[in-house]
RNA sequence: GGAGGGUUGCCCGAGUGGCCAAAGGGAGCAGACUGUAAAUCUGCCGGCAUUGCCUUCGUUGGUUCAAAUCCAACACCCUCCA
């Protein structure tokens, strides 16, 4: 245990920052026996996170768990980030309408490369323990499997809702799916997982870890803490990168914080105590808030420099920045917007400069065809983009 | 093995012989407005082009003056019965 010089703390201590933002934590008095052995012998307790390296990046949705990670790691515990490069083979069927299509062992890689390497801006390198789930899983042989199965049955895996609903709509379950929750579930057994953390839609499968454990000669079972999910910028659907109403943790600064910036008041009340950990003050100015907010996730992911820069950028009203130099031929009006790279063809150009979205040197020209004289230039297409150019 | 349903633009989804570059929604883009990259409103939303032209509706071929729409074969997907 690369964690033995850090003291366990008495139990209500850690209790009580443990216990925030959480959804469900069960069973409790089981968790409690756990963290009392714990603090009476100094053993780490073994935390697990699992994390499907679907998608190349991680969003502001797993950051809240990993948050929680980071909270027992500052307690002591042994937190392991368990990277579900085997499990990403079948794609996890939760929340899912219809089967995920397979990704190459290529793309898990890359993806679980950049996720460990993500997670180390919030959780400490040197106490956080990564495990690759192939490397059991990925050895088992089709009788283990046999066994593995035999441990659960069709009805008490219908009772997971996804799988009812796409069952009873007679949409397609591949048979491996069902596989996905007992795979998830044999992590917790090889582990010897004692506490699992996951989002709140994991629910069914942090429970399977539990029925294994004690179905494999019976282990103490793990106890279950589910984390409130994150909604995405959409305010409707959960956080996902794949649903695209996701706030990447290397988006760059500006991005981030016109993302942040975009969410709905309402939205603000959910997002802030899961992403600050305190309560929303409702008597507050919201805009004030907000931005404080948005600061504080550029600062958080990137620096403090880049937060404040972002910021005065901001306020400045965001004008463009990475004004490019180009050269371009002379020519009509819309042939020189798109190959400065304003628009992506022709007739992009045409309907921008139709619609009163080009200027040069602040000058709003209407005339898609009227010529562009020598000479260098600002020319601006929309509120965001920007380039010098020259005309020749 | 048998029966049926499907494949439309970035996504969802109408469209069953001409009025279809193809309804509607979402996303996106431009503009207006605004405490906000929210909400709302307006317009745009295949490509080339200074009137007009070219390519698109799973693939290939056919019928027709004319096809996303009819026919045939093929591919892929789904459902039901066994």
């Amino acid at each position: 245990m690369t964690a033995a010089k850090i003291t366990i703390p008495p139990v209500d201590q850690q209790l009580e920052v443990l216990k925030h933002g959480v959804v469900d934590l069960h069973p409790l008095e089981l968790f409690r026996k756990k963290l009392e052995r714990s603090h009476a012998t100094q053993t780490p307790l073994v935390i697990k996170t699992g994390f499907d390296p679907t998608a190349p990046d991680l969003h502001l949705g797993h950051t809240v768990l990993i948050e929680k990670m980071a909270q027992f790691q500052r307690f002591g515990h042994d937190v392991v980030f368990l990277v579900g490069d085997y499990t990403a083979l079948i794609g996890d069927p939760t929340g899912r309408n219809s089967a995920r299509p397979p990704l190459t062992e290529a793309q898990i890689r890359d993806n679980a490369t950049t996720y460990t390497a993500q997670c180390f801006k919030i959780l400490d390198k040197s106490l956080t323990r990564v495990e690759w789930n192939s490397s059991w899983l990925g050895k088992m042989s089709f009788n283990d499997v046999i066994t593995l199965a035999s441990r659960y049955n069709l009805g008490r895996m219908l009772e997971r809702r996804d799988f009812r609903q796409r069952f009873e709509q007679n949409q397609q379950i591949a048979l491996h799916e069902f596989l996905y929750p007992l795979m998830q579930g044999y992590d917790s057994v090889m582990l010897k997982a004692d506490v699992e953390l996951g989002g709140h839609d994991q629910i069914f499968n942090l429970y399977m870890g539990r029925h294994l454990m004690e179905a494999y000669g019976g282990m103490e079972p793990q106890a279950v803490l589910t984390i409130g999910l994150l909604l995405g910028l959409d305010g409707v659907d959960k956080m996902s990168k794949s649903k695209g109403n996701h706030v990447g943790i290397t988006d760059d600064p500006d991005d981030m914080f016109g993302k942040v910036m975009s969410i709905s008041d309402e939205l603000m009340t959910s997002w802030y105590p899961l992403l600050t950990g305190k309560e929303l003050d409702n008597n507050g100015d919201p805009l004030a808030e907000k931005k404080a907010l948005a600061r504080l996730m550029v600062e958080r992911f990137h620096t403090a420099a880049d937060a404040s820069d972002t910021f005065v950028w901001w306020e400045a009203g965001r004008p463009p920045r990475n004004v490019l130099q180009v050269s371009v031929p002379k020519g009509p009006l819309f042939s020189v917007v798109l190959k400065a790279g304003g628009a992506t063809s022709g007739s992009d150009a045409r309907r921008k400069i139709a619609q009163g979205g080009v200027s040069i040197d602040g000058e709003r020209w209407s005339d898609a065809v009227k010529e562009v004289p020598e000479g260098s230039y600002l020319l601006q297409v929309g509120k965001k983009w920007a380039a010098k150019i020259i005309v020749s």
